[in-house]
DNA sequence: CATGAATGAGCGTTCATTCAT
DNA sequence: TATGAATGAACGCTCATTCAT
């Protein structure tokens, strides 16, 4: 993508070219950062398992922590791609974030560990890069913000308008908990069960109006 | 505390001085830790920080991992105890779940940073320190348990008894989010609307029952 | 050698290369362990002998003990090539005795610094590394046993059998006396005389027959 | 003794105290040394195993190395004191040869690791301090060239005068060779062997004549 | 373009020794 | 005399990065 080739300069001339060896990068990367996390895995490790040369890979990044950035992008990419598929403009405001929902803990069931990676290694990334992946940590928030805005405007779904954001960032949130809160919630629940409860309190909150006041009060 | 003599033996004798030169550690660490990171922080630069030489800072502990240790294990226990500080016996269930709740988000402001921190260096650590530290998280998760189900005894609470645990878990993450995601909620709500929405959502939740089925509609 | 490359990884890929650098390695590190022995020499000093970079010297080996080991083994390969290149088949017994022992202590004598060395060292060997050490002190007295029986079949060496494995050591540790002794008998004896009476005290035992009891008298 | 407080200051007044805090040291860093050599032996634990602390053991001595040598000089003390039990002038050349050879391969039995001990940590002496015990070696190798001289005297040991050095020198090395070479020697000998064959060889010399050529054959 | 040997600053940690109490 | 907490120079070793081939 142009974007990684402005963030990331390459002495390699061939777009093709770098686009294929930051792919294997990325795979690589992936597999050895959920094993060991970033700060354990060395340059050198990281290369074996990318089956590129030290040098090579040198090649197509500049620092450790650019095939950090790339694998967090790429990351975020597919989490955003695979809950922007779940989104029809045919549906309703609700019926879209039923399927969205369902979307969202399908795929943190499925992506878990690399989530979980960006998640907890996000941190380690220099200031510029840690902002560009924050924004789209901020775009893939956004889906959820346009979905509750197209409930409120067809009536499916009641909401005070300021809450908006905050109750897609509870959204995501609820999605990554499965994974950074795997270790407590996967002895008590499957994915399946988690899926039901959270949507259920979900969707009760977005149902019933959300018009409550601090206490928990239906205000008239 | 015993078990950090037992965790983290020390070469010195004197319990008292050991128990306040790891304080003198704790608090340099943690102002380093907050500003730099864990691993970006050198032993020497937390020695310096602390006040003592680095030969002195390693007679109290044995490893770096273990200035984590002591660091993640201070903050956890001062947010157990000030949860633990606004339950009482003489409330209903959910007028203490109100309490805490909104003790839960003052101290989330209170130790935003320092919190932040053991959010995002607890894997950092070894797996029988980490061990230790998750099992104390889930301690204090139970204290939201212990209420719900206080509320669900006297009535004032209703909730499916199976989505306790998942609920206790909301909660906790629900304030963490607060140090986690403040990069981009701090940018829309204050503390105090970011604690009287989350309460809303919560408590409404609560009061209207929580039998509702996966398509947020109450059961009948 | 295929021995070294298993028992002392390296993270260069050229065998050549490895094998020149390590030739290197032990060159400068018996420079500097003569003269300072092996614990005092640091990392560092070893290297700067060897005209390598630490981290380069640290491509060929693993730890400092390592760099002892390929002394030590290195040494030994010399005195036992050395010590075999006397050994003729056409020989009696007792005439490749007589020449294999003014090899020997014609050995010790040039070798006289480096022999001292694997002497002293070779207990800060790692317990594999010392056992590897160890057999090849034992196959270079078997030399000297392979001899001795040698010259038992065609009777030009009498000796009783179950002694052979001794007066082997015996032999050994005469020619390495020079080394760890030659700060007193050096002032007395120079390596001419000193060859020249041990053998006489060696060869009058084996000529003599070895047939003694306890009390030096021979049996009849 | 004096000659320890002149090589070692202490700043302690009380000579009796100085007498016994140092045998205290001595038995201590014994058993430590043999179990772990003196460089993997740290100050604290030489002071641990003597009882003393390490404030009170640095009273006593002034470097790690005092620690040292006080143990190679009592070990050598020993092995004298021991050796010279044995001669006694009523008896012939010989027949004090005979004993003080006996003594001299059960002492090494008995005090094997002890003795092992001096012989591999000697080197890591300081300079004047190795010349001292050094010194002390020669002595105890004295003993047995009077026992030879005396043997001469009335005609019990035929030897060449010149040999003599070199011979007690030889009979030293048989000594110590029991402990350094234990750990091949063991595996085929045990003690009464080893000293009944290394006796026999050595008392064939000392009665058949010692006036051989360097081939071996008895002079005319 | 690809390679991998070379580099050295910098890391975490140790431990002999001192000295205030 | 006895103590043991404090010290910091120095150690062995790592690893991100470079660059000659």
């Amino acid at each position: 993508m142009n974007k990684n080739s402005k963030l990331i300069p390459s002495m390699i001339k061939d777009q093709r070219l770098i686009e294929q060896r930051r792919q294997q990068i990325i795979e690589g990367a992936v597999r050895l950062f959920v094993q060991k996390g970033f700060h354990k895995s060395t340059t050198r490790e990281i290369a074996r398992e990318c089956g590129l040369s030290i040098g090579t890979m040198y090649e197509y990044i500049q620092t450790k922590e650019d095939v950090l950035y790339l694998v967090c992008d790429h990351i975020h990419s597919e989490l955003e791609q695979r809950l922007q598929e779940s989104v029809s403009d045919d549906d309703t405001g609700i019926e879209t974030l039923r399927k969205s929902l369902k979307q969202l803990f399908k795929v943190m069931g499925e992506m878990r560990t690399s989530v979980l990676l960006i998640y907890q290694e996000t941190k380690s990334l220099p200031k510029d890069k840690m902002a560009y992946v924050l924004s789209k940590e901020e775009e893939i928030t956004a889906i959820f913000e346009r979905i509750l805005e197209k409930g409120m405007n067809d009536g499916t779904i009641r909401i005070d308008p300021s809450s908006v954001k905050l109750m897609a960032h509870n959204i995501m949130v609820m999605g990554q908990m499965w994974t950074f809160r795997h270790w407590a919630l996967g002895r008590h629940y499957d994915l399946d069960e988690y899926t039901e409860r959270q949507m259920a309190f979900l969707l009760g909150e977005f149902t019933s109006g959300g018009n409550r006041d601090g206490n928990g009060n239906l205000s008239t």
